[in-house]
DNA sequence: TGATACCCTACCGCGAAGGTAGGTTATAGG
DNA sequence: CCTATAACCTACCTTCGCGGTAGGGTATCA
């Protein structure tokens, strides 16, 4: 497996916001009972995504979660950086501070490395698509919203 | 980390067969050597490229490894696939055996996975990278080559 | 017949992933 | 003001795959 969980959940807390996408935040307890996710684990997660500035919080009753920027404009790059760190397809390939790429076993100056090109390709094409997918593309159509309805506004008395 | 050790290791073992391509086998000892891995761990990787039909071997004193075909005709693709198995950028997503994409979330055929659009993308454009890239154009030009030299024919006497 | 080198099975330590637990702080409503 | 809610934070725990080791067996040369 290539992302972990942490990317899978992510993303799918992150389209769940956006499907709600208003003023009022979501608490993360609807969310994971929607999901069928551990709550105490997505809170872990969303922590990220909230250091990130990706979402935006309210502490106390009627808190929650939202999206602090529209969803048309949050890529899947930002938000599986946020959740995994750094996107690299093997150990020895990291993107250095200038935005080239490195490689462990290019220490010495004459010795090229001849798998570098390969795993950079391999880099470069999925950051490409994970920014060219942006969270807006992942929500699903309103008619489709109806065959999952919200849950109540107000809770039946237990 | 997305591909582990075996893919970066292993891929550099195909690159180095590459590089000697001959008909003479080359013993693992030589590669494990020059690269600097353990040579007891490239065992296991070889097994695997050797169960894909990738490379053969001949036992015995004299022996070692040598691709099966022309390096022009092996893609990365096969590589990486024979090091890790398939191909999948999350635990919820899979091929199935017709080909298409399947979610291990969309048990219910009514709830379509909003993610999923976004994981096949991810996962065809990792494809896609690795079967375009043959392992031929990894091989460095052979003036290049000058700069790592083999070693001697006959070895040492100690 | 010995040296070489592939081949196979089993084992092992470590670290991260996935998840739990329990507390503290902030906010809305009555 | 008090209580319920829900974000926030730190610490811990268990499982599992990765990376690596060990030790044999078997085929092939000189």
């Amino acid at each position: 497996m290539m992302f972990s969980t942490k990317s899978e959940y992510g993303v799918r807390v992150m389209v769940e916001l956006a499907r709600r996408g208003g003023e009022e935040p979501v608490p993360l307890t609807e969310i994971a009972e929607h999901e069928g996710l551990p709550l105490a684990y997505l809170e872990h997660l969303v922590a990220r995504l909230r250091r990130a500035g990706l979402i935006d919080s309210r502490r106390g009753a009627h808190g929650g979660y939202r999206l602090a920027r529209d969803a048309s404009s949050i890529t899947m790059a930002e938000v599986v950086e946020a959740l995994e760190g750094a996107i690299a397809p093997v150990e020895c390939i990291s993107s250095a501070p200038d935005g080239s790429t490195r490689c462990a076993r290019e220490t010495e100056a004459e010795h090229v490395c001849t798998t570098k090109i390969l795993w950079t390709r391999v880099r470069d094409s999925i950051v490409q698509t994970l920014e060219q997918t942006t969270l807006a593309a992942l929500v699903p159509a309103p008619d489709l919203i109806q065959l999952v309805p919200l849950p109540p506004e107000t809770p039946v008395a237990a």
